[in-house]
Formats: C-alpha cells, structure tokens, sequence
DNA sequence: TAAATAGTGTCTTTAAGACAATATCTC
DNA sequence: GAGATATTGTCTTAAAGACACTATTTA
C-alpha cells in the first residue's frame, strides 16, 4: 500500500482545487412534450450555444448544494420547481477546455400550471423541446447531462408517482395517463394506470369536471403533497 | 430575476473555491454482519477517532470520481471492491470545521473470499462491525455518510442482485439467503429467495458440492459477471 | 434413528396486462 | 344518433408469499 497521500480528506494540503459547480436539468412538459429550460451563452467558450442553467457552489450564501440548485434557477427565472433532486456529480478534465472541473448535476420539475402563470424568462433564456434539441445540441457535455436526467426520469416514472409534479393543479386520469407516457417513454394501459393511481390513495376527486374535450371527465388533484409515492411494481 | 452572477458554471471568477474529497463506504460482510473499513486519524481535528478512508481529488492524477474512489482505497490497502456506485454528493458549511467543503460518497463492496485472501491492512485500518459502530461514532459526518450509504444497499438489495458481490466465490443457496438478509435487513421466505435466485439464470451450479454443516449443498458461483441484475419485483 | 439442514410442491395473493363492454358527452 | 372519449368489468398472467412436505446428511 502507498504510504504518500495517507491523508483524510480535508486535511489541508496543496493540491490544485477543482472547480465546482451545480447544473440543473430542469423539466416541464408543455405541448405533449417534455421541454428544458435553456440558457444561451453570452461568452466563451461555447459562445451562443445553449447550456443548462448552472453555477458555481457559493459558499458563502449556500448552505447545500440543494440551495445551490435553487439559486441558479433563481438567477434565471422566478419559477420556482415544484420537485428537485440531486442525480450524479460528473468530473473530468476533458469536459470544460478550462480544466478539470466537478459538476453536481440535479433534475428539476415544474408543473404544468405553474408554468403557464409565469413566463417571464430572461431574454437568454428558453423552454426547448427535447425532441427539437437532437440537432442544436448543447454547449460542454451538457447534452450527455440532459441524457443522464432523461435516463433517471424515465426511470423513476416507472416505479413513482413523480411525473405528478409535471401535471397542472387539476387534471383528468386521461391526461395523467398521458404525461405519464410521456415520461416512460412507452404507451400504458388505460385500466391499470387508472387502477394503479387511484389503488395508491394519492390523488382525490375535486368534485368538478372538465368542460372542454368530447366528453366531460372528472378532475383530480395531487393529494400527498410533496410526498413521492413509490409503487409497488414497475409499470410500463 | 437577479441580474448579478448570471455566469454559467466554469466563467473563472474569484468565488471561495470550496474543497471537494471523495469519501467510501467501504462494506464487507464477515462473521454474519456487515463491517466498514474505516481509518483511525492520526491528525487533529477528530485525532484518534475513525473515519471513512477519503482524500482530495487529485486533478492531476484522477482521470474522474471513481478513479479517485479507486485511489483513496488503494492508498489504505490493496483490497480491491468487487463493486462501486456513487451514492450523492454531500456538502455544506457545518460538516468540516474547517470550512465549506464537498464530498463525493461512494459505496464500495467486496466479496468475502477476496478479503479472505488479503487482510494485510495498514495499522491505521480496521474493519469493524456496523453493529458496534453505535458507541464508537465516527469522525465529522461520516456517521451520517454510512447511513445514506446502508440506507442505499438496503433498498437496492430489495430489488438488485449486489448482495452476490459480497459472497464467496462459491456458495450455497443458503449462504445467498443469509448474505441477501443481512443486506436487506429482513427474514426471507426460503422458496421465493431460491426460485428467484434461479429464475434470473444469474447464478450457475459450481458441479461441487459442501462438505462442512449438517448436509451436503449444492455449490453455485456468479455468472453474469459483472452485471447487475434488476429483478422484476422488490423482495423482503 | 433423531436432529438439522437442503431442497421441492403447490396453493394463495398481489398487482399488472389485455381487452371488451358500457356510459356519457358533444355535435 | 354517430363519433369520441371516459369509465368499468373481468379474465389472464407474472412473480412473490406461505407453508407443508420430502430428501439427505451427520451424530
């Protein structure tokens, strides 16, 4: 065994301190379609190639990293996510030409509804599709971030009840149903979805019902708020 | 929205670096318990007590977080895991005394029989049982850190195969069942344990047979090296 | 032969999948 | 009433749980 180096972390010492940052995938789905929010680039490297809001940790003002997380997406738009968690820190010299650097990477989600009451982003900031983002693609390796974001959100739609927190205030089982194949990736069942979520006593009738569409359904709401339920098994 | 600090993540900027370690969990099961590598540090602060073994990313060296995982236990002995995951990425003012820092957890596995073979360890490191660990404590936070990381091992071993990375080379159905409660922290029902185990095709029989214990078993060994298997449903 | 552990048979239960049938709404 | 969408009924299937039973080995 080496005896160099036998410090314990934080001892103090004289290695080149890597940069750290957060980045932040953040999600919403609009249009049938998940979408993220984008920032352009005002400087180089990658000047004028969107990127995902991000920043440096600061230690004086953030006690976390989830406070971090927060504070860049303040910086960039008041809408403030309704679900946020943290999903893998990266690092390596090769992704910023600058040098070796640490990100922490989360995944952020915005209701529909709370969405639509606020668009007042940044001029460099936009909600893109993800669909429309194949051929733009994003600055640093911000696009295998995205990519490690979608793998997670595909992932935990299948076993919890996350893909609420992208649906407005109130909706229909229909369009439940709908987001919720949106975030697999895969088309469901109609009767086992419905049977799944109401099984899971975590979303109530409001009593209304819906006017537009073919035929009137009834309105749900989230009722566990801010709890994530995890299913029993998989779905999709 | 704030218009200050609107950099993305790697502008160079004059902001406190804060310090970024990477700590282990380093997890074995020996004598029917889980135990953890830990380190006895021989420098204030916390002098005297055990840590996780951990360091600083070596930007010069680490090629990234798992290659520092790597080196931060090949420095304490040459034990190589059989497994290694990234758990989260905790940070804040208050877990250092010595300032804002960040530290990138991991949880490391090693089979049984592969720490049977080596237990040449420096005098600075122990593996102790979890169990004990109630009165001794750990240094900083790391009791903390052991708990995300135990926390993490339980729910995957509910629905992963990794508990067969802390097992023998070769063993019986029953060691399995023992290794998968001990990980799990639960009593498994012995005909759902094996015909799950079998059903994966994850596990294949060695041809050889115990001599030891009050009957014979049928000896099994890893297949699909090195792949984690996710089974359908959780157990336990 | 008794005790203990290894291994099997099989019925039940849970929750998802398939898919048809019915209900209600709008036009 | 036709078409569309919402909602329900019910049979099937996959995989875990319960639990008793048989088999093999050693003392």
């Amino acid at each position: 065994m080496k005896t160099s180096s036998q410090n314990h972390s934080v001892e103090k010492d004289s290695f080149e301190k890597p940069i750290l940052t957060v980045d932040v995938a953040y999600l919403s789905i609009r249009g049938g379609e998940l979408e993220i929010l984008t920032i352009k680039r005002d400087k180089a490297p990658h000047e004028g190639e969107l990127a995902l809001p991000g920043g440096y940790v600061h230690c004086d003002e953030d006690e976390d990293l989830s406070e971090t997380a927060r504070r860049v997406i303040a910086e960039k738009t008041q809408l403030e996510p309704d679900y946020i968690e943290q999903v893998e820190t990266i690092a390596s010299r090769s992704r910023d030409p600058r040098g070796w650097t640490a990100t922490v990477l989360f995944m952020a989600l915005v209701s529909d509804s709370k969405r639509g009451e606020d668009d007042k982003l940044g001029k460099d900031c936009q909600w893109v599709a993800l669909g429309g983002l194949k051929r733009k693609s994003l600055a640093f390796d911000h696009g295998e971030l995205l990519s490690k974001v979608k793998e997670r959100l595909v992932a935990k739609s299948r076993y919890t009840s996350i893909p609420l927190y992208l649906l407005p205030k109130e909706f229909t089982l229909s369009e439940a149903q709908k987001y919720f194949e949106i975030t697999t990736q895969s088309t469901l069942e109609k009767k086992s979805f419905r049977r799944r979520l109401l099984d899971a006593d975590i979303i109530e009738e409001t009593g209304e019902q819906t006017k537009t569409g073919k035929r009137k359904a009834a309105l749900y709401r989230n009722k566990n708020d801010s709890n994530v339920h995890f299913f029993p098994r998989m779905i999709g």
